[in-house]
RNA sequence: GGUCGGUUCGUCUAACGGUUAGGACUCAAGAUUUUCAUUCUUGCAAUAGGGGUUCGAUUCCCCUACCGACUACCA
């Protein structure tokens, strides 16, 4: 069997979001097939009709297509659930809700064959039960020493049983787990582990309350008929594991059963738990790949949109619980899934970093070209009003009245901002003075920089960069550079007074780049707007 | 409570049973700089505790502590 082709997949319930922590589980998935050669499959989970939240299927299907994972089989080129069966997608459907009657099939063959069987307790019941041995500090489990004393298939006569199935709806299909046996399972990350069935549920398999399957049936057949070699799914799951190997063995599936790897939780930055939705909204980052609005209007931030790259956001992501043994931290899609291995997935949950991912983002913007940023810039600088043509006419001295700047003008913006940014969508932040004058001026830099002394300095200046020519930046680096000593002035206080006047604070880049981009009459007008406006402390 | 899993710098992590326990993020200091940022250099900082096994345990075993998951007619 280690022959068959590798084949995984990713199952998700649409019941919300996707959140990180699950695109960490399909993409490890992805990686595990894309370097095995084998098929990466994709499968709808929702046999809980009770929480089905509409969208969240397109949703997850189109996170997964942001981050770059296309699956081989389940979802169509429209980026939709395949229902019906193809060459291409041969199990179809893969929306579990669609494939009823075959889980029922089976479920019937597991009571014919002894190895479950009709319950009729209802869930007041049960809970009753519970209630009583927690009272008593015992644990009440619905197993081979209990079943004896409820109303089930195995304690009820045959023809009341047939009777009730004929004439109610109140029934579940149990499973009827063995009595005292230890079931001994492998796990690729976590190895040998064994369980005694004696402290194990007679799991539902089969729901009265919609009338599907739980996940444990549908799960296992699904997997079985769809043929995966390799289930690698969240550590919620290793508790089921038992179950699981035990459905397999009532099946008689044993000598195909896919292996099993268990991943570690993606842990909340602080504190302790799992990383919720609530963190994100608390510490002030996103949970989700893409922005989510759920039913109720209610918005949630996705990674797309506060401006990570998917790369980057990837990257982050695969070194959370896995690490390739070298110290390479930059790996692209095609390089993850030559370096991906389950030997190397960490035991332990992780806790995300946020500050790392933003340092994952900043490597990945600085390895964006100037045109890839400029085309990334604009949709932004539209936004703030700045219109952009294309084209390389009068790149420099770019600044009009008009707020209309060629192409190449944000194209060089961009190589000499990206040093400094984390992420596109903070350009603006730092670059708006070099599309729009400053309104306003920091009261703290203008106590420090301007006196009647710099005022003096600045009107002089102000005559002096008058005969500078400003079409070479070195030209007015060495101009203003030689002007300031020839006087004998401080070069931190005048420049810093100019960037003041240019910027409305002192911070930003060179003063020779500036007046360079903004130009010479643009340069001078926002000094004689400085002048006349400040008051002179 | 029970079952299962986990535990190396603040965080992500590396280390055939033999290393001054390494790297990255964060933070701090210094250098560069006309400011800010960048860059460079340096620094701070860890094997949960206790028993074994061994010439020698981060590494293997046991116990304790702590953390987590599960304990639904949810996945």
């Amino acid at each position: 069997m280690s022959e068959r082709k590798r084949r995984v997949r990713f199952a998700p319930s649409p019941t919300g979001p996707l959140h990180m922590g699950g695109v960490r589980t399909a993409l490890y998935n992805y990686l595990y097939a894309k370097q095995a050669g084998g098929d990466f499959i994709i499968r709808i989970e929702d046999t809980d009709s009770q929480r089905l939240v509409p969208g969240a299927e397109q949703y997850i299907i189109n996170s997964l297509k942001w981050c770059g994972i296309y699956p081989d089989e389940g979802v169509d080129a429209g980026g939709a659930i395949v229902e019906v069966p193809s060459a291409r997608h041969p199990h179809a459907p893969y929306r579990q809700s669609q494939r009823k009657p075959i889980y029922r099939q089976y479920a019937e063959q597991l009571i014919k064959n002894g190895y479950a069987y009709y319950a009729f307790d209802s869930g007041e019941e049960l809970d009753a039960k519970r209630k009583e041995s927690e009272a008593n500090k015992s644990t009440f489990i619905y197993n081979y020493q209990t079943r004896k004393e409820l109303k089930n298939s195995l304690t009820m006569p045959s023809e009341q049983v047939q009777e009730l199935l004929a004439t109610t709806s109140n029934w579940t299909i149990r499973f009827k787990n063995p009595e005292d046996e230890i079931v001994t399972m492998d796990d690729l990350i976590r190895g040998h582990i064994e369980v005694n069935t004696n402290t194990l549920d007679d799991k539902v398999l089969w729901k009265a309350i919609d009338e599907l399957p739980t996940y444990h049936l549908a799960n296992i057949v699904d997997d079985h008929l769809m043929e995966i070699t390799e289930v690698i799914r969240g550590e919620e799951w290793l508790p089921s594991l038992p179950l699981h190997y035990l459905l397999y063995k009532a099946f008689g599936w044993t000598n195909t059963q896919p292996r099993f790897a268990h991943l570690s939780l993606l842990l909340k930055p602080d504190g302790k738990g799992k990383l919720s939705k609530r963190d994100g909204d608390r510490l002030g980052f996103p949970v989700f790949p893409l922005k989510w609005v759920n039913p109720e209007g209610e918005i949630s931030r996705g990674y797309c949109e506060d401006g990570y790259y998917p790369q980057a956001f990837i990257n982050m992501l695969s070194l959370l619980g896995w690490n390739p043994g070298t110290e390479q931290e930059l790996f692209t899609l095609d390089e993850l899934i030559q370096a991906f291995s389950l030997d190397r997935v960490i035991k332990s949950g992780a806790k995300f970093n946020p500050d790392k991912a933003k340092w994952f983002n900043q490597q990945y913007l600085r390895q964006q070209t100037d045109t890839q940023l400029a085309e990334q810039f604009i949709p932004i600088l539209q936004d703030k009003g700045i219109g952009i043509v294309k084209g390389n006419t009068d790149a420099q001295n770019g600044a009009s009245s008009a707020n209309i700047y060629p192409f190449s003008y944000v194209e060089a913006l961009c190589a000499l901002i990206k040093e400094r940014a984390h992420f596109v969508t903070d350009f603006w932040e730092i670059c708006s003075y070099f599309f729009i004058a400053p309104t306003t001026y920091s009261p703290v830099d203008v106590k420090k920089f301007y006196n009647a002394d710099t005022k003096a300095i600045m009107e002089k200046a102000y005559a002096r960069i008058q005969t500078i020519d400003t079409s070479d930046v070195h030209v007015i680096e060495e101009e203003l550079t030689g002007y300031i000593k020839e006087n004998g002035w401080k070069m931190g206080t005048v420049m810093n007074t100019l960037r003041l006047f240019f910027v409305g604070e002192a911070k930003g880049l060179g003063i020779a780049e500036i007046i360079y981009f903004i130009g010479k009459p643009e340069a001078l007008r926002r000094i004689k707007i400085a002048l006349e406006t400040i008051p002179v402390g």
